[in-house]
DNA sequence: GTGACAATCACGCAGCGTCAAAGTTT
DNA sequence: AAAACTTTGACGCTGCGTGATTGTCA
């Protein structure tokens, strides 16, 4: 109703997710919306709950790892916690890395075989 | 036993899958060893037949897609087959092109948001 | 009442991992 | 007679999709 509140399907357009989505989080206990009687109503802290937990899921953690960060950043980051999250980012990288590494592999091989085909298309047609 | 049979668990050594992995792609009809009483043997066939997935795999394609691809390699692809799988090649580099694309914001957000916490931590410590 | 939106089960998917329990023996 | 290998279940995982059915509110 507020500026800063959202209903549950104002939640799933703004973040482009399904209603299925938010129910599993909250499932999971990585949101959780203010209920009056049945109906949910995200605050504006939910909304950047949610906001951090899409960032993470870009990054490719699990939701799991995610539930972590959550912490870090409502604490608003001991020390410690900071370097572990920066450990935490350091490791991420590292196997992000990795994967573009398998990435580029698989679209040279794919890519070599594709063309091959099309030549013996070319030709031999 | 002959040169060209394996059995099961020299197949899990070949291609370094786990046994599990291997029922599953019978299960699922993608591979189909001779059975002689309860043990599996795998024969060239076969054999061609796992490169193929797993080389499927590498490229990020669903099982389901890999299925197709093997009815066109054994068929040993009529005109039409092919141009089929070229294009079904280029649409997956398209894809994969895509995802590389992702995991390189990523990675950009990611570092840069690690290096402003590694920086308040130098700073601020 | 008549939609539209909401709610809670609860099963389904890929691609295997991971026991458990039992059988066979290259 | 055990060790080594294999077999068939069958449940567990992640991150939701996709119904079915029932409720609630304007």
């Amino acid at each position: 109703m507020s500026d800063t509140t959202l209903s549950f399907k104002e939640m799933c357009e703004r973040f482009e997710v399904t209603p299925r989505t938010l129910r599993y989080y909250e499932y999971i206990e990585l949101l959780s919306p203010e209920r009056q009687g049945r109906s949910r109503f995200y605050g504006a802290k939910e909304i950047a709950r949610m906001t951090l937990i899409l960032r993470g899921r870009k990054f490719g953690f699990a939701l799991e790892d995610i539930r972590q960060w959550l912490q870090i950043y409502e604490k608003d980051g001991t020390e410690a916690q900071m370097r572990n999250w920066v450990e935490m980012a350091d490791k991420q990288l590292l196997e992000l890395a990795e994967q573009r590494r398998q990435l580029d592999e698989a679209m040279a091989e794919l890519k070599s075989l594709r063309d091959g085909v099309a030549k013996e298309l070319d030709s031999g047609a």
